[in-house]
DNA sequence: CGTATTTGACCAGCGC
DNA sequence: GCGCTGGTCAAATACG
């Protein structure tokens, strides 16, 4: 401790003046000891300073940590107390089961995979250990409905979004359902399966956006109020991996290529499909913490005029006339009457930008029980975008931030509000990926946190090494689960893989622990050297 | 010949 | 109960 050291310091002085004085009859000595008394006390000024600079960190480092505990407790308390007032007449087993999870996984409800469990016996197995093993502060999993919102605010009917993914479930959601019928009426009703869905917006001119995927087409539809057909995509990397995409061209604007995400890849990516991965992640999570934390604001921010809201200390605005625009837009709206959705706009944008990250705003889709939240990374230019989707991302912003001030508010508020942490991660994830120097900063600041920058390097270099690396190779330096983990991750130097590669999952964000599985990032955002990744964006999405 | 795409059939949810 | 719609399946077809 430098509390003690230095009193040892100081005690190791007296003694050491005391000693001058008895041999105070020799001139010289008396000077030489002098001198060494006068540095000494120099020191012991120095060890004092740099000790009330410590107890001042080390002050604050607590009062930080208690008033995150003190959040995080409120949020399980107020997800407990919903709970039970949600759950007529939950068996002992479920309490037990309950507790046990709610007090580690703030990003989790064992709701539904209860209501699964009186449909398969075989999943209720593995769903459980599954839960058991996700001790996760899961950013990104707490869906309601708009109804359910405005009615009950409370997070305890929400469902963890990817938890398919980790499971291993695939689509259709009516097949995860279980069927509605006699006494499993009011499960079916307490927590029906939500997702996220990310909607992105493009300039296209190619059959589908290549996003660095691998997608395989399974189906296709003309869909009511677009006569451009909807084709339905599967991702083929993983056999297994539940991710769907639909593919549909606007109908008043046909170079308007609309992609709707849906599902967690449960697989490494390709570095380049890890921008589209990451973005979606980022986006869904935005509008999954918006509904945990406050569905109800959110929905008043939607009926607002021109809201703003912050979010861990970064603004984002929302406005009419985003409001206008989006209505105008083609929102299938009963093909994800159970979906929230979200929308990235990467088509030309309206007027003006008052966020340094790019747009937000929020409408509700006509038809659509969910709130289709749409964020505008756009451009103001107006030509189409290349095929390529990690072009988009070059114009992230207006880059009239300060990266003092965002990184000093990122540290200052990064206590706060554990369910909007996501939030911050996408948005310094924006932050990151389009300014090197902000990029700089966040890279110091590890460093001087892991008490030297070797590690991050040697972490750069593992990412480099190849794209099964990406993942489990964080660095995780928080005890804490609240999405400590930073990975410095590499970048594609023409910009194909120019968002936040480790985060590809919607789960993932904040994942200290995904049940010993390789294949799931731990991060919450990730560090580009844009100089550094090997161009792996080969793989060229199917032609429809 | 293996793989991807196409496309009609089928199913589930929802509204009337 | 029926019809509409979205979503998926799977046999047929196309392609390299």
């Amino acid at each position: 401790m430098p509390s003690s050291g230095g009193a040892a310091t100081e005690e190791r002085a007296v003694q050491f003046g005391l000693t001058s004085r008895e041999d105070s009859g020799c001139s010289q000595e008396a000077k030489k000891e002098e001198v060494i008394d006068q540095s000494a006390k120099s020191e012991i000024g120095d060890v004092r300073e740099e000790n009330q600079r410590l107890k001042m960190m080390l002050e604050r480092i607590e009062k930080d940590y208690k008033s995150l505990q003190l959040r995080f407790f409120d949020i399980i308390q107020h997800e407990t107390t919903s709970k039970q007032s949600t759950d007529s007449a939950p068996s002992h087993d479920e309490i037990e089961e309950s507790n046990e999870l709610v007090s580690l996984c703030l990003g989790r409800s064992p709701t539904e995979p209860r209501k699964e469990d009186k449909s398969t016996n075989s999943a209720k197995s593995m769903e459980n250990e599954e839960l058991k093993a996700n001790l996760t502060l899961g950013l990104d999993s707490k869906i309601m409905t708009s109804t359910e919102a405005v009615s009950n605010p409370s997070p305890a009917e929400s469902v963890e979004e990817p938890k398919e993914e980790e499971a291993g479930e695939t689509w259709p959601p009516s097949k995860i359902i279980p069927k509605r019928n006699g006494d499993h009426d009011e499960a079916a009703q307490q927590s029906p399966p939500k997702r996220a869905r990310v909607c992105v917006r493009t300039r296209c001119d190619t059959p589908t956006m290549n996003d660095g995927c691998q997608w395989r087409k399974y189906g296709q539809k003309i869909s009511k109020g677009n006569p451009c057909p909807r084709a339905y995509y599967r991702c083929t990397v993983a056999p297994s991996c539940p991710v769907r995409k639909q593919v549909q061209r606007c109908a008043e604007d046909t170079t308007i290529l609309i992609t709707t995400y849906e599902g967690t890849h449960n697989h490494p990516l390709p570095v380049s499909a890890t921008a589209m991965a990451s973005t979606t992640s980022a986006a869904a999570s935005m509008l999954l913490s918006g509904s945990s934390t406050s569905q109800q604001g959110l929905v008043s921010h939607m009926n607002a005029t021109s809201a703003r809201t912050e979010l861990n200390g970064l603004s984002f605005s929302l406005h009419d006339q985003y409001l206008r625009a989006n209505k105008q837009l083609y929102f299938p709206n009963s093909s994800s009457p159970m979906f929230p959705t979200i929308t990235l706009d990467l088509t030309t944008s309206p007027s003006t930008s008052s966020t340094p990250f790019g747009r937000f705003s929020s409408s509700f889709s006509s038809t659509s029980r969910f709130p289709s939240t749409s964020l505008n990374f756009s451009s103001t230019e107006t030509n189409s975008l290349p095929p390529i989707w990690g072009n988009g991302f070059h114009n992230y912003g207006s880059r009239s931030y300060n990266n003092q001030q965002l990184y000093q508010s990122f540290m200052e508020k990064n206590h706060q509000a554990v369910a909007s942490q996501q939030v911050l991660t996408e948005t310094l994830t924006k932050a990151i990926t389009s300014d090197p120097s902000f990029r700089t900063v966040i890279a110091t600041a590890i460093s001087s946190m892991m008490g030297g920058g070797g590690s991050l390097g040697a972490n750069n270099r593992n990412q480099r090494v190849g794209d099964q690396n990406c993942f489990g190779q964080n660095l995780n330096f928080g005890e804490t689960s609240t999405a400590s983990a930073f990975s410095i991750n590499s970048l594609t130097q023409n910009g194909k893989g120019c968002a936040s590669s480790c985060f590809n999952g919607l789960s993932s964000s904040t994942s200290t622990s995904q049940k010993g599985s390789p294949l799931q990032p731990a991060l919450p955002f990730s560090v580009f050297n844009s100089a550094s990744m090997p161009n792996n964006d080969n793989i060229e999405e199917h032609k429809s």
